[in-house]
DNA sequence: ACTTCGTACTAAAACGCTTTTGTAGAGTTT
DNA sequence: AAACTCTACAAAAGCGTTTTAGTACGAAGT
C-alpha cells in the first residue's frame, strides 16, 4: 500500500512530455485543444497506470481553493445538529467537497475563534447550525436556523409562522384551551422567532397565553433534564393545563417525565407536543407528537446554497433567506382535551 | 474580515529582514538561537500587528503534513457515532488538529473509496468507528470497536467479557432464567465478540441459551424498527421469557414497543436491558437499564492514540488493542423476575 | 519570397512556506 | 598577522501544481 504517489514531474519524464502539457490535458484546459487525441490518450493511460493523483496542497496553494468547507454546530452529539450534518454531508461529498466539523457548546470564545481557524485553513465557505451569527467574513456563510441579517450570509430557516399555526391548530381542534409553553434558551437562535409566532398563532386560535404557564429552558446541557426542570416550574404554579408545547423534542421528553412524576398521564391528562422530530421522537413511549423540521433537508439546502455561492461569487447573499416548511407529525402524546369530551377525536 | 492576509514575504519587507529569518524565529528553530532577543521581539510584534498567519497549504506542502485526520463512521446522525465523534473532537481540536467526517452507511464501495479520498487529501491518520476494517494504509489507523488484527491499525475496544458478565449477572441476581437475546447485524463489527462473550457468561451464571429465544437484527436502518421486528419474531416462537438482552439501546426501544403491543409490561412482565447508553436511553419511559460503553471516552482515547502514533511513527500499532471498561446502568426496565418473587429486589 | 497562421508543445513564473547552506563581519586565538 | 570561531542574518532550493506567454515548425495565403 505504502508506495509513494507519483508527481506530475515524474509522470512527465516517463512520457517524455512536460508537466505543463500533462496538467493542461488532465484539466481539460481550453489551451490543450490543439493536442492530438493520440497524445491525450497516452497521457490518460499513464495517469491510470501510475495512479497519478494531483497533490492536494499544491493544487490548493495555486488555486487558492480548498474544496473544503467548515461546519460549526453547538454540539455534535445532539440529534438536531447530527441530522442537519447528515444532510450537509450528503450533498457536499457528492460534489467533491469535504468538511470540517467543530462544536462550540455555546462558549462565546469558541464561536469567535473557530471561524478564524476555519479561515486559516482556507475553507471555501462555512455553515453555521443553530448558532448566533454576527460576523461578516471574506467567504460565503450559510446559517441553518440563524436569524440575523448579516451581509454575506444566507439563512436557511423554517417557516415559523406555519409551524406555530399547525401546532396550535392541532391543540385547538382537540379542544385544548389551557396550554402551557416551554420557551428555548436565550442563546438559542430559534427562541425568539418561535415564541413571537406562537403568540400570534395563539391569538388566532383563541388560546390565551398566561404568564404562569410559560416556562423557559435554562442551561446549556443537551439533555432532557432542562425540559424536566422547566416543567417542574410550570407544575409548581399550580395553574392547571391540559396541553404543553415544548421548545423541542428533547425538552418534551423531560417534560413527560416530570408530568408522570406528578401523576399526570400523557396524553390522557396532558397532551404534549414537541418540536424538530429528531430520530428518537418516534420511539418514545408514548411516541411523541411533534412539529417536524426537515433537518436533513435543511442541511442539504444549506450545502447547495453554499456551493452555489462559492461557484458564483457575484450572487452574494442574494436576499438572504430560504424557507422550508414544517409538518405536524401526530403520534401518541396528544389527544382530546379531557375537560372537553364533546368534540370527537379526529 | 475582508483584508487579504499578509504573506511571509510582505512581512519580511516591512521588517527589513528576509523571510527565512522570520520563519526560523517564528517556528522556534534551533538555528535561530543566535538571533538577539531584540530582533525576535520586533518580529513577534510585527506578527501580531499584521496578524500574520502562515498559509496552511504552503506549510503542508512543504512539511507533507496536514494536521488533519479523517473520521469514518457508519452514520453521522446515529447516537453511537455521534458520541464517539464528540470525544474525538474534544481531543483533536485541543491539539490543533481538524478532522473530516464521512459516513458510509454500510455501503461496501464507500468503505473502500473514502479511505482513498482521505489519503488523497493527505490526512495524517484516520479513525474508523464501528466499521469493518481490513486495509493496511500508509498512515496510522485507529479503530473504535474494530476487531480485526491488521498491521498498522490499533483497536480501541470494550471489555466484552466484563460487559456480558455484568449484564447477565444483573439478570441472574434478579432471578431471571428465561432470557431472550437480540444479536447485532452481521455487518456490525461488535456482533461476533459480543455474542460469544454472552454465551460464555450465560454458562457462568447458569442461564441457558435456547435457540428459540435468540433473534438477530436485520437490515441497516439506524432505527428501533429492527429491534421491533426482531422481538416480534421472538414473541412468535411462543416460548415465554422474563428478560430480554438487546444488542443496543436503539433496538431495545423497538423491543419495548413490541412487548407492549403484546400486552407485556416492561419491566413487570419482561425486563429489558440495552447496550451503549446513548443519550436518550435515560429519557425513555421507562428509563432504560443498559450496559454503558464509554463512547465519548473511546473517541478521546482513539484520538490520543492516533496522535501519539502520528508523532512517533516508530511505535507502529504497538500490540494493537486498548480496552475500556463497561458499566451497568440500572434504571427502570429491569426488575425482579415475576416467577421468582422469593428473592428481594436489590 | 515573405508574412501569416495553426499546431503541438515547453519554459518559467507563481502560489507561500521551510530548511539547508552560505557568508560578511567582528572578535578571539596562536 | 593569519587562522579560526561566533554572531546574525540571507540566498536559494524545493514542495507539486497551474497558467501565461512563448517557440519551433510546417502549411497556407499573397
Amino acid at each position: 500500500m505504502g508506495s509513494k504517489p507519483v508527481s506530475l514531474k515524474e509522470l512527465a519524464e516517463r512520457l517524455g512530455l512536460s508537466p505543463a502539457t500533462i496538467s493542461l490535458v488532465i484539466n481539460g484546459s481550453h489551451v490543450a485543444d490543439s493536442i492530438p487525441k493520440e497524445t491525450k490518450d497516452r497521457i490518460f493511460a499513464a495517469v491510470r497506470k501510475y495512479k497519478y493523483r494531483p497533490n492536494f496542497f499544491a493544487r490548493s496553494l495555486r488555486a487558492q481553493r480548498s474544496f473544503t468547507i467548515g461546519v460549526i454546530v453547538p454540539e455534535v452529539s445532539d440529534g438536531y445538529s447530527a441530522s442537519v450534518m447528515s444532510g450537509v454531508e450528503e450533498h457536499l461529498l457528492q460534489e467533491g467537497y469535504f468538511y470540517f466539523v467543530v462544536s462550540h457548546r455555546h462558549r462565546a470564545d469558541l464561536i469567535d475563534e473557530y471561524p478564524r481557524l476555519f479561515l486559516e485553513r482556507s475553507v471555501d465557505g462555512l455553515i453555521a447550525v443553530d448558532t448566533p451569527w454576527t460576523l461578516s467574513l471574506s467567504v460565503p456563510v450559510v446559517t441553518v436556523s440563524g436569524h440575523n441579517q448579516v451581509k454575506g450570509v444566507t439563512n436557511i430557516v423554517l417557516d415559523h409562522v406555519r409551524a406555530a399555526e399547525v401546532a396550535l391548530k392541532h391543540l385547538s381542534q382537540l379542544g385544548h384551551r389551557d396550554v402551557a409553553f416551554i420557551k428555548g434558551q436565550e442563546f438559542s437562535s430559534d427562541t425568539e422567532v418561535r415564541w413571537s409566532n406562537i403568540q400570534k398563532a395563539a391569538r388566532q386560535f383563541g388560546i390565551p397565553i398566561v404568564p404562569a404557564l410559560v416556562s423557559q429552558l435554562e442551561g446549556d446541557s443537551p439533555s432532557p433534564e432542562l425540559g424536566y426542570q422547566a416543567t417542574r416550574r410550570l407544575l409548581a404554579s399550580r395553574k392547571p393545563f391540559t396541553a404543553l408545547f415544548a421548545f423541542n423534542d428533547i425538552s418534551a421528553m423531560g417534560a413527560i417525565r416530570a408530568l408522570r412524576e406528578a401523576k399526570l398521564r400523557v396524553p390522557q391528562d396532558v397532551s404534549v407536543i414537541g418540536f424538530d422530530d429528531i430520530q428518537s421522537a418516534a420511539y418514545q413511549n408514548p411516541a411523541l407528537t411533534t412539529v417536524r423540521q426537515p433537518l436533513r433537508e435543511m442541511g442539504r439546502i444549506a450545502a447547495e446554497t453554499l456551493l452555489r455561492r462559492i461557484r458564483r461569487p457575484g450572487t452574494d447573499s442574494h436576499g438572504g433567506e430560504t424557507m422550508v416548511e414544517p409538518k405536524l407529525i401526530v403520534r401518541e402524546t396528544t389527544c382530546q382535551c379531557p375537560a372537553n369530551s364533546s368534540a370527537k377525536k379526529i
